[in-house]
DNA sequence: AAGCCCATCCGAA
DNA sequence: TTCGGATGGGCTT
């Protein structure tokens, strides 16, 4: 698998953008690029793995934009590439359905997928979304109200759900 | 095939 | 409010 990344900067801190022919395969957010690249190649050990210039990819480039500018909390939509176990892609997709400002239980998630008894299940599938903010693990938080855990840090979870909150 | 880890949930004390 | 047990997917022995 070829997979080619860059580095931009968002309001979010610095953001790794990968892609593969498909379409993005990773968005992770640091504020060390390379921690954030060791993390890449961490995810896809066997991959043919390239870093590139932003914008001077034509492949990327238009797709770099795009997520800048939903790392900036505009709306949008990116082709993708989720790379992971039907379930996982499963629970994925269902996350790309959540329109903002709207948030699930980890229970009604599962509930929605026809695995009422497989929150704990979902959660892990949460867990293991790569793709920051385009796939919106965010918008779930527990039954009780809480916010459970989050990737990239619950103080940045919090953050996101307050700005779709007044969107 | 068995065991372990986990971004949960629910009911009981 | 805390605590156990049920739970299911994924990874490692």
């Amino acid at each position: 698998m070829q997979i080619r990344w860059t580095i931009i900067e968002t309001a979010l801190g610095l953001a790794l953008v990968a892609a593969t022919e498909r379409g993005l395969c990773s968005i992770a957010l640091g504020d060390d690029a390379t921690a954030l690249e060791a993390e890449l190649r961490g995810e896809f050990p066997k991959a043919d793995i390239s870093h590139v210039q932003e914008g001077r990819d034509e492949f990327l480039a238009p797709r770099v934009r795009e997520v800048a500018c939903m790392l900036n909390g505009r709306s949008g939509a990116v082709d993708v590439e989720l790379i992971g176990t039907a379930f996982q892609q499963r629970v994925w997709q269902a996350l790309m359905k959540i329109p903002p400002g709207q948030t699930l239980s980890y229970a009604q998630l599962a509930e929605s997928l026809g695995k009422p008894s497989a929150a704990r299940a979902v959660a892990r599938a949460c867990a293991q979304n790569r793709l920051a903010v385009i796939v919106p693990c965010h918008r779930i938080i527990r039954g009780d109200g809480s916010l459970g855990g989050y990737r990239w840090g619950l103080p940045l979870k919090d953050t996101l759900l307050q700005r779709e909150r007044v969107a």
